[in-house]
DNA sequence: CGAGATTATGAAATTAATTTCATTTTACAG
DNA sequence: CTGTAAAATGAAATTAATTTCATAATCTCG
């Protein structure tokens, strides 16, 4: 993609500003600034692209209590977090940060003093991390559940120790981080890294949280393919999907009834153990997008997650008859 | 105004959604939810109106460093603030929401744990706490530095008392209030009330405030009239004038040369002393709008202030021939 | 330096958004 | 119930924003 200086970036954030927040036309604020009115429209479209501008709704999401219950009821959750639309909208990206809203908001509802939560990595839990508004500071401990992924989609932001850091200061909480890769092949090497002092307290911490925010991701050969590309090759995601794999969550691949896959991947993590996910912590899981339904249902099926947030596109497929 | 009910709210709320944050078109909106485009146009113009779509501009705002030496030179200030444009917005809502969110960010920079800062009221002071974010809380103590003005226009959210908890509330320190009337007639009434443990305390800490914030009014006949309706008669408003007024400043009405206007209003005050804005505390005043150079370049004369924010129009008047 | 490719530009054409205006609906006092 | 005023509505006209397209400027590599 294209570069832009510093000082255009001055000059957009400054047509942005004239167009959106006073009210200008286009066409005045050409005239002002002797620019063309192709260039200012232009200039807007890159303030739009480049999140020089940003748009925010001063209104609730609103939530679906009917499928909230149902869910509940259907795959014995202990919360569920629906979100709805008037209308059904078909961009990943979108739902994505929906839900992250929606994430963020019920972690402002429920996080008290002293608790100690375990994030994991994605797009999802990016969007949750981002849209935090803490309503009071809370003295909360943020523990990263996962070694770093190779290059978190080539993205610093979406790094996991940059979300655990962000979320620990939003809240004026404290940050533990796992440094260490998410994934280590030798079985030696994974074993004496595990030793280490620092990733050994670490990994104590991770045994002892009260929550686990995490998101689900699709394990399909279209889906979110892309992003898992320089980390997962198209070969092994294959194998791993003749293998019966439908999602995967903090680091584990599983498969449609929820059940870690067999497969030596999921044995070269450094993390928190798969068991723990099933027993101890409160795991949320906040996931949508076009079609992670197959992801959802299987973590759903193998109670992997004690509270779902998601859309009411997705929710109204696990509900549907062929749903659980 | 006309009444917009709840669900109706929660309509125009997702149309601004959709419009602005996914970027749909109003034609595919209008079709997709069986409404006409002109009644999605009519929605969005009432979401913008209504602040239910807000928008944000993540660029700094840029400063003059020209004008901001030349006026400390000029009139022996501490500190300059000039936040300029690249155009001149003749808005005086525009302004004061810039100079707002540049003071906004001096007092992230400037306050340290323990300080005590004293707040004025009034529509920049208003913009100033909305657009607070603490970089990281600190221990400050909010100050109210004049008692509460009849109605500050007849909006809740403009009263100092609001602004203080506010302020307090965002940096995670503590307010204290004063709890009276701005301006009290009777002599022997507000002799008594100032002897009031309540309100003696609250002075007491208005005594020993690190820093003041305030705004600056001009006064005139034209100018921001309107504003001080309810409060300020048009009559004694000419009468201030014939006596010399041209500004307003934490409840005082004072001259060309900021010296205190000679007027019983000026003794009827519960607040902080005038002498001790000249001689104490670091006076940190944020004023623009269409025009408030006069009223400004009072203030300066008179030493009244130590630090100034204003925007580029402003100080170029400032520091023009006439200026000083 | 120069040929080819890439990017930037603005006038004009197209498409989108807003406003006008005639009509219908709703609110409300009698 | 009326009758009247006010508010809401959508088709059409107007105005604003975007995209296309031909051209100009800039960059790239031999």
């Amino acid at each position: 993609m294209r570069q832009i200086g510093d000082e255009e970036l001055a000059v957009i954030a400054e047509i942005a500003r004239m167009y959106y927040v006073e009210g200008m036309s286009q066409l005045d604020i050409a005239n002002m600034l002797f620019f063309s009115k192709a260039k200012v429209s232009r200039a807007l479209r890159i303030a739009r692209e480049e999140g020089i501008v940003e748009f925010h709704i001063n209104y609730p999401l609103k939530r679906s209590m009917r499928l909230e219950s149902e869910l509940k009821r259907r795959f014995g959750l202990k919360e569920a977090l629906v979100v709805t639309d008037l209308y059904s909208s078909q961009n990943t990206d979108i739902s994505i940060k929906r839900i992250g809203e929606m994430a963020a908001s019920y972690l402002d509802d429920i996080l008290k003093d002293g608790d100690m939560i375990g994030l994991s990595w994605g797009r999802t839990m990016y969007q949750t991390v981002r849209q935090l508004k803490p309503s009071s500071p809370r003295k909360i401990q943020v523990v990263q559940l996962v070694g770093n992924s190779t290059d978190a989609y080539n993205s610093q932001e979406l790094d996991v120790t940059s979300l655990v850091q962000r979320m620990a200061h939003t809240f004026q909480g404290t940050a533990t981080m796992l440094y260490a890769p998410m994934y280590v092949n030798s079985d030696i090497v994974r074993r004496e890294l595990m030793k280490e002092q620092l990733i050994q307290k670490a990994l104590d911490k991770i045994n002892r949280v009260d929550y686990v925010l995490t998101g689900i991701a699709d394990v399909s050969l279209d889906g979110s393919l892309n992003s898992w590309a320089g980390y997962l090759t198209e070969q092994k995601k294959r194998d791993l999907i003749k293998k019966g794999a439908v999602g995967y969550l903090c680091g584990y691949f599983f498969d449609r009834d929820g059940n870690k896959l067999q497969d030596p991947i999921n044995d070269k993590i450094i993390g928190i153990p798969f068991e723990k996910l099933k027993n101890g912590p409160r795991v949320i899981a906040a996931a949508g997008g076009v079609d992670k339904t197959h992801a959802i249902c299987g973590a759903l099926r193998g109670k992997l997650i004690d509270c779902l947030i998601t859309d009411s596109r997705i929710a109204e497929k696990l509900v549907g008859p062929q749903g659980g």
